[in-house]
DNA sequence: TGAAAAAATGCATGCTCTGCAAAATCGTGC
DNA sequence: GCACGATTTTGCAGAGCATGCATTTTTTCA
């Protein structure tokens, strides 16, 4: 394996590559094994075995053992803030925030019977769902940073994507302006709000699509940007 | 228990009394210690220590450690639906949410320094801060059944209040309509929203002020409720 | 006051999570 | 191919979290 002189294609490096293998298998064996016999009855060490590392590399990959239960796919935030930097100038903040969505939504599907899964292990034990929840709506921050900087005026310098917050809070942020955050509040209890309704009327309906309704309801009264 | 002597007053007996008061001198001395010495180095032992119990009564009062440091009020849950199934028939759901909420955060206001010593808990540890968010929402289920009885028709047969979800997730309730969620996540969302905003401009504004104003915004879209 | 109910406590136990240092693996230049 | 630096994995020890159970203390009420 010596010629990969000019490889970091899609994925990066295979290293880079490994590491997302190995936090995937921790993730999926997590979740399976949460929805057979209850997420309480499931050990770090089960998880481990299950994935084939040790104990103490599960905890390079996940702080805690519920958030193996809780983040199925860990940079999904940055995806959306990257299609949110991404989308074309002319879609309004709510489009193209409805749109980046809509799309993560749509590929969450794809894996159906994982996150099937999921919302079962979630729905069993209320534990998990308030920290998935929590997980949920600390996104909104950095969404809401994201849409300021495409109200400010597209910013296009670097595009290079926004990292997550690194949680240290130290850096006292400039007090966000009200706007931005009122948009990514809406996304997220629109996302939240049809995962609910999703939830129920399970195999009914396609998510994205619930999705588009809450996202219409919701986002129809909220008056334009000043702008 | 059936004697009773006519002494299930406002606070109800003298045993009630002081569980509530273990639990605030328990949640209070975590936060205390928190804000000095940052939430990570506080340990059960120094809070139970700090509020006078021992280290096996705190886990009588909170399911683990972080709950001290999220749940300063227990019940401020129970008190909202409380307020809106007593609140006058003629008040919009919206309207009456709108009042309820500002009601509680008026209040929680006056015990400004403690919510702030909370406010900077938060921020310093995000970890809580996804908790504490989580836990909001999970206030959200019960909310959007509440409403939905008012929806319902009043359904005054009891006005007794709806006890929180006890967690369980045994019993399948009968998939909530979705314009209840929706006003619910409303109101969750004007609280956050709100709240956020409060927080970098601390001491500029009134909580409830805030309140009013983000609520106004995001509520100026929803439509009226189809009957 | 005395008996029943509720709460607080101590103890034992298993699991979670962190720091540290050694071993295995990967990326790269030669 | 090979060696060297960087990264990752792993084991181990130790502190802290969390729960069940039996016992003691406190509250309630007759």
């Amino acid at each position: 394996m010596q010629g990969m002189t000019g490889k970091n294609i899609a994925s990066g490096g295979l290293r880079e590559r490994k590491k997302r293998a190995t936090r995937a298998a921790l993730a999926e064996a997590a979740v399976r094994l949460a929805a057979e016999q209850g997420a309480d009855n499931v050990t770090v060490e089960a998880i481990s075995a299950a994935a084939g590392v040790s104990v103490r590399t599960f905890f390079n990959y996940f702080d805690s053992r519920d958030d193996a239960f809780v983040v199925i796919d860990a940079d999904v935030g940055i995806r959306v803030r990257q299609a949110l930097l991404d989308a074309p100038a002319a879609l309004s903040p709510l489009e193209a925030l409805r749109e980046a969505l809509a799309v993560e939504l749509s590929e969450a599907e794809r894996q159906h019977e994982l996150w099937s899964l999921h919302a079962e292990v979630l729905r069993t034990s209320p534990h998990l769902l308030v920290r998935s929840l929590g997980a949920h709506m600390a996104d909104e921050a950095g969404l809401a940073e994201v849409i300021a900087r495409r109200l400010a005026g597209g910013a296009t310098d670097d595009d290079a994507v926004v990292p997550p917050d690194d949680g240290s809070g130290r850096e006292q942020r400039p007090a966000l302006d009200l706007y931005p955050r009122l948009l990514a509040a809406l996304a997220g209890t629109a996302v939240r709000v049809s995962a609910q309704h999703w939830c129920d009327r399970q195999d009914e309906l396609a998510f994205a699509d619930v999705f588009r309704e809450v996202f219409a309801l919701l986002a129809a009264g909220l008056p334009a940007p000043a702008r």
